[in-house]
DNA sequence: ATAACTGTTCCACAATATGGAACCTAATGA
DNA sequence: TCATTAGGTTCCATATTGTGGAACAGTTAT
């Protein structure tokens, strides 16, 4: 079915990059103008796209948008958690996250912001990466070994700031205290200005199904009460996943 | 393109519906067992699909949610308004709400949520009836005459509590006043405990684009005290518009 | 004015999806 | 226990359907 999957591509172009015309968009996936034509009337029947009127250029619609909300909505993980995640942002008033871990990457599935003018707000959806984020040590932490290390070959550990772990041997060293420890934590090594601190949650076979984060600004959140979140959020997964049926 | 068709609507089946098997698919959207069959192994490869292993069922993976999320962050409205609606919901400590008309519904597409333990959450993607909420009286009372009587017509007023309106002649009569005044309430008309003002955001046309609400809980939200955000969303949604180039 | 580029339509041909049949496994029930 | 049903999967000859070159029109650049 090569044309189905070349018309999911052409969508997820329109998804992912800017608003592109028929001959662009051939030319960037090897098709043919005719026929990039016909792919896109029918993405547009479908409403996934739409032309506009100005530019004459296709982008994609927020039907997809309510598409992928569905989805999102139908994790029961999210409204077993949300109650919990509340009570923590009005216990600390910071950014609390809840992602998961896809293809290597951290994505935040659900979040509860805090209120300050000041915090820490990565968008619903966004992907992280999981190196250098207190969600995603929790996740590389629980790894199988072989996994680890294939993540290890694959990810080029970029510095972020002068606090980035760029050394694979130095990554594992602090991941085996993130797995014994029960936490991990990331102090401003994604950003100059945040700390982030995060446990895992397990379900009933015991494998790590997502992770908790409390996020703030390093001006506001030291490193000492940083370390004051540790026990409130590793009490917090603890219960999620005992209602997963973990323990 | 027929099958293409096809494979987007067992997506569509499968974001919006729960899991299910190729029987079940093929029945429904009157496809042969092998046909949907391959389908699903296109949507599979393509990571849109995945294969429970427990109960061999197949269900819709986070990559429409993640490509959805994409769609939604290019909106610039999203980012110009963000700023107005988090000081609003630092100043009132109640949801605020930005939306989207769509298909006669409304789409919320961000949210400022209030930290309140009693508070209003209609998650993000969310669609309402325009018909019985502040959101959606204020596009109702902005569309075109014949567009109005169209929507009337196509839509059945259902009542949710003893307050929704439920005769278009009264709605017509209620959006007359929204659109000379610049505002709409909504006074427990889609649900007893929650009351919610909303106003509209123009573009350089002139044209109804989006619209911004403050909602909350009945009990907290008296209606002396919904009619005090009168003014402050009013201002709120002038000041955006006019970033859009209105007025 | 010319050239270059883009969007769009058309059509004969070639590629590819279709759907019936058969096979396998799991679940159900007599 | 064995027969039966239902669902998942593979296969293949046929016919439907997508392909891509060509041609035209509209737009912008030279």
């Amino acid at each position: 079915m090569r044309s189905t999957i070349k018309v999911f591509q052409v969508l997820e172009t329109l998804c992912m990059d800017n608003p592109a015309g028929v001959a662009e968009l051939s030319s960037r996936l090897a098709v043919k103008r005719s026929s990039m034509h016909r792919f896109l009337s029918v993405l547009t029947h479908q409403g996934y796209v739409e032309k506009n009127a100005n530019t004459g250029k296709y982008c994609a619609t927020l039907k997809v948008f309510q598409l992928g909300v569905s989805v999102r909505n139908k994790l029961s993980l999210i409204h077993l958690a949300r109650p919990y995640m509340e009570e923590l942002g009005r216990k600390f008033h910071e950014t609390i996250n809840l992602s998961l871990f896809i293809e290597n990457s951290v994505v935040v599935i659900d979040r509860v912001e805090s209120l300050e003018t000041l915090r820490i707000d990565h968008g619903i959806g966004r992907r992280l990466p999981a190196y250098c984020t207190a969600l995603g040590k929790v996740f590389l932490a629980n790894l199988a070994k072989e996994e680890l290390e294939k993540y290890c070959e694959e990810q080029k550990l970029q510095a972020f700031t002068k606090r980035t772990v760029t050394s694979s041997k130095e990554l594992k060293r602090d991941l085996k205290s993130v797995r014994e420890e029960g936490f991990a934590i990331d102090d401003r090594e994604v950003d100059d200005g945040i700390r982030c601190i995060s446990a895992p949650i397990r379900d009933g076979s015991g494998k790590v199904v997502a992770a908790i984060s409390i996020s703030g600004p390093s001006t506001r959140v030291t490193l000492q009460r940083l370390k004051s979140f540790k026990r409130p959020i590793i009490n917090l997964t603890a219960e999620i996943s005992r209602k997963l049926g973990y323990g």
